[in-house]
DNA sequence: CTGAAAGCGCTTACAG
DNA sequence: CTGAAAGCGCTTACAG
């Protein structure tokens, strides 16, 4: 293992001092393309690669982006949400020359001590946040501090804060009509109270039946929190109220739901429509439901951390709050869906 | 925002030198307890947080650690592997106090690349690395340049470099015993030939088999890719040979199994008993199988992470080769596990 | 047990 | 267009 090789071993190497170099390096306008070339060429024979402590500690940034994901539930892992909305991120990363850092907590402690993991120690340049039901302990030291961060998901509080979110209200409000309109009249609906998505479907649903002039029937509700097992269960009872379609709020919890109007005798979607929604994989959809509300998980990955970017490389720009449209999408046959 | 606070400012509130802070905050022996104590106090009024840039760039070391997942398969998405084992990296990192950098890679030039990610350039300090099918290139570059590393399933070259693995052999050759002992005698395998466990998973149940008197019957063998839809294309073709019992190399795969056993009118486990092998939380598994070779997938990630650290600190150790037990577990009867 | 000082490898005004 | 030099905020022999 040979020295490490640095900016002024380059510039001896080149015959220039390590300014040009870097210059070079950072792809400063005003180099002659003599030098830039002969620059080029011996970082390519060398193979050097920029300390990049060292770069931080002098620019004073890290191109290192951090991804919280605050409290890790159940969901984490039975929900393709997160993988899929990491497989954005990072994807967005990889592209515009940035480091990913994750961040997972798996304590309450964890969570309060945070800041100190990023925060006014020039490790991260900014943060990505999964926002969830609960209102974070660390985000006003990070107002302070002036580190900047965007939220996936609508916080509780939105002021002055950037976020990324899909029309949740819109999705769930299309996806019953989408129901009505095709004549069923006793939609029921598995619901979720986690968090503001939640909440947001929870009234384009009921919305959608007043403007079609039915009434919402509060026994055709339940809640289920994203696990399969929970779309079972709710599935179970809502099944004693007869309905005949069935908006659910996550695709696991619909999985979970045709199940259980299959160990109902019923048959999907004759007896009983199900519209799931989420982002899931055709292969892990094998099953019902064959008509989903897409929301487009990986792109709002990516539109975060481009957003995330763009906010660091211009500061004081006014909050975004950038809203994604879903789509309904509906598959083959029963059965012979991969 | 106000000035960032540093060493030296420390170090005049405290009435101290910037050396001795220093020497507080990393916890050398040799610090008068008075003087220890009112830095100390400083600190927490303070809220001082050490820059880990001039941190990384004087002692050499980032305190970060990479976590490599080369080529992004469908597999991400659909199976829970990924999640369960970050999980465990993640915690270990926060106990140990590292910071996990994600490096996925969507595409063969990427991992071409990586090597300049993360090599010489001071930004990590070792990779945990989930090997798979494929020859990562630049693993060489990492072995010249000196960067440790562990690998998380058995590399198809394991010669000085250190792993963790699951028995995967033992797993296999268990859960084929198991049903064996059970007196089912058509005991079918829904294989996985995608990377070195499933080479042994596939010998441990032909091993079984052998060890109790029966010969292997080659149409009893089909291949899967850990989706759940390959293991329901698996299963249709086997019950073509009547199985009493099948062995399936991930419950992603089972479940598929599972159902393609339903649509045939069989029953579980009476016609055709279904051993799976992963580590899913229990409400993903609301459906068969019921009966799992559990391998520890977080653990297998927290030895990972400490196996890595301790390489960090104790340079020029042998490489290690650790391999964990999997563990055959049976839940409650059908339709009712949550 | 503590401090003065050198040094880690970059970036970036400043001067020319 | 390029270089000399200061400086980013730490760590760590070295000396006492």
């Amino acid at each position: 293992m040979m020295k490490r090789l640095t900016l002024e071993k380059i510039g001896e190497l080149a015959g220039v001092s390590r300014a040009t170099v870097s210059r070079v390096i950072n792809n400063h306008p005003n180099i002659s393309s003599h030098v830039r070339e002969r620059v080029e060429q011996v970082i390519a024979e060398t193979g050097y690669q920029p300390n990049q402590a060292a770069r931080s500690l002098a620019s004073n940034q890290s191109k290192i982006l951090g991804l919280v994901i605050p409290n890790v539930v159940q969901a984490v892992f039975t929900d393709p949400y997160y993988p899929r909305l990491t497989q954005g991120i990072s994807a967005a990363c990889n592209q515009l020359g940035y480091t990913l850092a994750l961040f997972l907590f798996h304590t309450l402690e964890q969570e309060r001590d945070a800041v100190n993991r990023f925060t006014g120690n020039s490790l991260i340049d900014g943060l990505i946040i999964t926002a969830d039901n609960i209102e974070l302990p660390f985000v006003p030291q990070l107002v302070e501090r002036g580190i900047p961060f965007v939220y996936i998901g609508r916080p509780t509080v939105t002021d002055g804060v950037t976020y990324i979110d899909v029309d949740n209200f819109a999705g769930s409000y299309n996806a019953t009509v989408h129901l009505l309109k095709q004549g069923y009249t006793r939609v029921a609906h598995i619901a979720t109270a986690h968090n503001t998505a939640g909440v947001d479907r929870d009234q384009g649903y009921r919305k959608a039946l007043t403007d079609r002039g039915f009434s919402v029937d509060e026994t055709l509700i339940e809640y289920g929190d994203f696990t399969e097992g929970s779309g079972y269960d709710a599935m179970k009872l809502l099944l004693a109220h007869k309905p005949d379609a069935v908006v659910v709020q996550s695709d696991a919890m619909a999985l979970g739901a045709s199940r259980a109007v299959r160990d109902a005798d019923l048959n999907i979607p004759e007896d009983v429509a199900i519209i799931g929604f989420d982002d899931l994989p055709p292969a892990l959809l094998s099953e019902p439901p064959l008509t989903t509300m897409r929301q487009p998980i990986q792109r709002v990955g990516i539109i975060a951390t481009e957003t995330l970017i763009d906010m660091l490389q211009n500061p004081k720009q006014p909050a975004q709050h950038i809203i994604l449209p879903t789509e309904l999408v509906i598959r083959g046959s029963c059965g012979t869906v991969n």
